[in-house]
DNA sequence: ACCTGAACACCGTTCAAGT
DNA sequence: ACCTGAACACCGTTCAAGT
C-alpha cells in the first residue's frame, strides 16, 4: 500500500551532479559521490538516469539549458547589432567563470553520448545568430555567429585553464577580439 | 649480473598513450590499455611514470610540443605579419584535425598537474605573439596574439565536437573570423 | 634495474529482496 | 515504485619476489 516513496529526484541528482562537477571535475563526478550528496545508495540512482554517461549529458544539458537563458536575456533588446552582440559575450563570458568546468563540457568534446543535448546548444546559438543576421546580412549571419561564438569560448576556456600567463590586460584582450570580429564581419555586409 | 633490461620507455609509453587517446578518449586511456600496447604488465609503467596523471600530463606535453614545431614551420617566412597568422591558424587547425582530443587536453583546463608543461605551451605561443607584436605593436601583440589563439582553439575544438550542426561553409567562417580579426587589431596598431 | 603476480581499495553496474 | 545490500568485473596502485 505504501511502495517506498521517492526520496530524491532526477533534478535533485543532476543539480547535485552540477555541484560535484564544478567542486572536484568530472572524474569526481561519481556515481558514489553524488549518491552520498542527494543522501541516498548508488544503486538508487539507476532507477532515475541511465547510467553514468546519461547523468553526464543531463549535467551539461541543464548546463546549457541555463547559458541559453543567460544568452536570450543579454541580447533580447533592440540595440544596434554590435551592441548586443557584445552584451551575449559578456554574459558567456560571466557564466563560464560561474560554471568553468560545466562549460568546458559544452564544447570540449566529450564522448559521444556524454554531451549536451542538441536542442539545448541550439538555442543558445539562436540569439547570436539573429543579431549575427543583424550585423552581417543572411550570408554572413552564420560564419559572424560561429566566429563569435567560437572566440568567446575559446577564451574563456583558456582563461580558465590559466593559459594567460604572460600578464597585460585580459579583460582588454577579450573587448577588442569581439570588437575587431564584430567590426570584421559587418564590413562585408 | 644481467638485471631485467628494459622492455619498454618512457617515449614509447607516451606515443602508446597519445594513440590510445585518440582512438579511445581520455576515459579510455587507463594503465592497462597502455601497457597491453606497449607489451608490458601495468605495473611495469610505474618503472616509467610516476602515476595516471603524470602520464596524462606527459601525453599532454608531447603533443604541445609537436604544436608548437607546426606553428613554428608555419610562422617562419617573413611575409606580412597577416599572412604568417593565418598559416599558423591553418597549421594550428591541421594539427586539430590529426590530433582532436589532444588538443582538447592542451586547452580545455585539466584537473592541475595533468595538462602540458608551461614551457610546450610559451614555445608554441611564442610565434603567434611575434606576429601579434609585427601586425599590432608591441601594445597589441598580447591581445592580438590571445584573441586570434582563443578563436583559433574555441572553433577547431567547436569543429571536433561537432558543434557546427546548422549547415553553410566552415571553411568560409574559419577564414574570415582570421581575417576579421587581423583587420581588426592592425587598425588599432 | 626493470618486470611480474598477488593483493587492496575503489568504482560502475546489476539484481534479488525489502518496504 | 523506489530503495538497499550483496555481488561482479574492472581499474589504479603498491609491494615483495623474480631475473
Amino acid at each position: 500500500m505504501s511502495p517506498a516513496r521517492a526520496r530524491t529526484s532526477r533534478a535533485a541528482i543532476v543539480a547535485a551532479g552540477r555541484e560535484v562537477l564544478e567542486e572536484r571535475g568530472l572524474d569526481g563526478v561519481s556515481m558514489a559521490s553524488v549518491a552520498r550528496r542527494v543522501a541516498v545508495r548508488p544503486p538508487s540512482l539507476y532507477k532515475h538516469v541511465r547510467d553514468r554517461s546519461a547523468l553526464i549529458a543531463a549535467i551539461a544539458t541543464d548546463a546549457a539549458n541555463e547559458l541559453a537563458q543567460a544568452i536570450e536575456a543579454a541580447g533580447g533588446a533592440d540595440d544596434p547589432p554590435e551592441h548586443r552582440l557584445a552584451s551575449m559575450a559578456h554574459a558567456f563570458r560571466e557564466f563560464a567563470r560561474r560554471s568553468p568546468r560545466a562549460t568546458a563540457m559544452l564544447f570540449a568534446g566529450l564522448e559521444p553520448g556524454a554531451g549536451p543535448s542538441l536542442e539545448s546548444l541550439a538555442r543558445a546559438a539562436r540569439p547570436v545568430v539573429d543579431a549575427g543576421e543583424a550585423l552581417a546580412g543572411p550570408a554572413g549571419a552564420l560564419p559572424a555567429a560561429r566566429a563569435l561564438t567560437a572566440f568567446a569560448y575559446g577564451f574563456t576556456s583558456m582563461e580558465a585553464a590559466g593559459a594567460f600567463q604572460l600578464g597585460g590586460n585580459v579583460n582588454e584582450a577579450f573587448e577588442q577580439g569581439v570588437a575587431a570580429l564584430s567590426s570584421g564581419f559587418a564590413r562585408r555586409a
